[in-house]
DNA sequence: GTTTCTATCTTTCCACTGTCAAGATTTGTT
DNA sequence: AACAAATCTTGACAGTGGAAAGATAGAAAC
């Protein structure tokens, strides 16, 4: 026989965490567009207000919910490239398909990474999350190139290169509009296919 | 002196087609978050329950726009190549500078298009004309290949190729990662440096 | 230990949204 | 002229985000 249950703290003691959480499961379910930040209180137990202290509106949520969302992305990076060869260019080709892992896996925050909002303010932490991940891309092509890409613009514009392709290609495929074959082996092989294709001019020249 | 004006017809007449132009505008303006069916319908002039005889609802509204989008891509893209000389791979780069002119003077429709919901039924008016566009800028790398992509897969991987660099360079500009310079000569110098690009395994190598 | 202050959460209310059902109006058909 | 179909309006409903004001709990001050 336990006592009587305490019918509900009045406090939560850790709501921001919990709404995050929250956020992130009805983000992944019903997608940027049908996000309800109501839907994701009552998720959590509490009333429809009580996310507005934490983040001011809906918006600040998202803003909050995207930066947890670049970690993410650079979590799917680097697992790729812990289970991959040492080699350079092999850990380069893992950044990118751990970029793709991130968007087949969790697509509606890709897309609210990426695709539905306006861009960071300057200074915000959510720029900064985002220039995480992008170092950490630009880390993985200055091991290969020997320097560091940030400090000479035109290994700059390669980092930015493979960042395009690599973006490119996954948001197509959410978009429906780039097939993927079946299988875990396939997928990857079209995946570095794609990513090696040499649209260069001489190439695209003779067959 | 005119006699007194009609106060207003009941039938509108070309209600399907007001209702495209006001949603196109109240898209560019609003973007797709901040999308309201009300509000285009107060825009024309009409109930707000108009739109739905036509449209169905706010989904199919969206799509029929989406089938425009794609039409106006294709305009745009023709229209640089129109500007450009004639031989095969600038014409190829301009096909592609004209992606990137839509997407930056267009950001709402460009996100509606591919960023923003469910992809599009199979048979349906919007995949076909999304099927126009790419098949806009595989006849603009047939013709520098000398074949017709669509029926070797090899040649199709490298339209596809493309496509993902293109587009890539576009979502991540709009997205606020990529910065632009300033000045038309220099942005289209900038993505011409973007597409050349080579990342191939063997140019990656050495320095 | 009591009081006061501040952060946290709830309740209530409002304007706005998309969609449904029913009715009004016009056009087209026979 | 009468009927049928298409078009548009009115009214209602549940759901949304946000603002304002009140309730509760914990922390700090005395």
């Amino acid at each position: 026989m336990r006592g009587p249950v305490p019918p509900k703290p009045y406090h939560h003691g850790d709501l921001r965490r919990a709404i995050l959480d929250a956020g992130e499961a009805e983000l992944s379910e019903k997608g940027v567009l049908g996000f309800s930040l109501r839907h994701v209180a009552t998720r959590v137990g509490v009333s429809h207000t009580a996310p507005a202290h934490h983040f001011g509106d809906t918006a600040g949520l998202l803003d909050a919910l995207a930066e947890r969302g670049f970690l993410r992305l650079i979590d799917c990076m680097q697992a790729r490239q812990d289970r991959t060869a040492e080699a350079p260019y092999e850990q380069l080709i893992a950044t990118g398909q751990g970029y793709l892992d991130f968007a087949l896996s969790n697509s509606a925050m890709f897309r609210l990474l990426f695709g539905s909002r306006e861009p960071p303010k300057d200074g915000s932490d959510l720029q900064a999350a985002a220039l995480g991940a992008f170092l950490h891309l630009a880390k993985a092509v200055g091991a290969l190139r020997g320097c560091n890409p940030m400090q000479h613009p035109q290994e700059r514009i390669l980092v930015l290169a493979c960042w395009t392709r690599a973006h490119g290609l996954a948001d197509l495929i959410l978009s429906g509009y780039i097939d993927l074959p079946d299988g875990e082996q396939e997928r990857d092989a079209f995946f570095r296919q794609m990513l090696e294709a040499d649209v260069t001019p001489a190439a695209m020249a003779h067959s």
